[in-house]
DNA sequence: AGGTTCATGTAACCCGTTACATGATTTC
DNA sequence: GAAATCATGTAACGGGTTACATGAACCT
């Protein structure tokens, strides 16, 4: 893709929201080509405009592959779940459905870990906490349980994906 | 509060994730000095350690305030749920409660307006999606609708206990 | 001919991160 | 007396934001 291209969909999509002001991309791009990770070439083309595409490399690959493998931390779950999930949605192409449902493994089981902490935390706290205090964190917690549901939900279609193709 | 307070609660607690490093700390209580939302002094003591503690102005208050009021946009919810619920919870004992029964309101109606228009991309574009991105968006509607139910059940909580008062 | 979109880039500025530095006080 | 904690700060670096600049191609 070019800087622009990327400029397009990161100014009309929702998810995961990069920036897309030409300071922060066209920069980047050239820190990716000096770091090896992506290799940029201008387009052969008739017209004088120049489109300068860019393609990962090798290295750039593993890189790539290397941050969606990460094991998924406690501290991804407070403070990252966006992350998490454009990680998630791109594992699927890259990484293969073993994978992506280990994946789903390891996040359900770090919430299922951390509601509980939030929930005692909230036992705890909560008469010396105003009201309003007391209701942001619920949300919180509702938030965390609604993903639970929903990564457990997905384990188990990726469970029958796979029964069916075995 | 002094430098080294903030400190304490940014690395200690989980909720709202400003940064406790020092480098951020100090130089940001300084601006705030500089742009005269606050004010700090060295507290007297016996001893030689010294303690700088910072006081909001009457002008940092009002900033704080016309923050605490800011109309809640389709864009909030989008990209920064975490500073809506922030607001939140500090919103019940800086503007009394109907003024956060507001904010519930315009929270939920937001949400109302935007979770069809995520189902709406989902059913569009569900068949040239790969599958963990279907269900990564999925995930992200989940997670809207449980803070939906979450809003209005909180809007209703405000709305008996003012009855209650009433 | 003029406005819009395509396409890439730079410069000033702000600010957070990382790492280091300094010295007082408390704890074992 | 050593180690940990209290408490504040600075310097180098990285990188994003805002704003500006440049020019080609396309549309009317």
């Amino acid at each position: 893709m070019s800087g622009y291209d990327l400029r397009k969909i990161f100014a009309s999509t929702a998810m995961g929201s990069f920036s897309d002001s030409p300071g922060a991309i066209y920069p980047a791009l050239r820190r990716l080509e000096t770091g090896g990770l992506a290799h940029g070439h201008v387009q052969p083309t008739a017209s004088l405009r120049k489109r300068r595409l860019y393609r990962l490399t090798p290295k750039g690959l593993a890189a790539f592959k290397a941050w969606l493998k990460k094991p998924v931390t406690r501290d991804d779950v407070i403070r990252r779940i966006p992350e998490l999930m454009m990680r998630f949605a791109f594992m699927g192409q890259t990484l293969g459905e073993k994978r992506t449902a280990k994946f789903l493994g390891e996040f359900a089981r770090e919430l299922q870990d951390y509601i509980p902490v939030l929930k005692q935390y909230l036992e705890s706290y909560a008469n010396e906490m105003p009201l309003s205090g007391r209701l942001a964190l619920e949300c919180g917690i509702q938030g965390y349980e609604a993903q639970l549901r929903w990564a457990k939900s997905s384990i188990s279609l990726y469970e029958r994906k796979r029964r069916k193709q075995a």
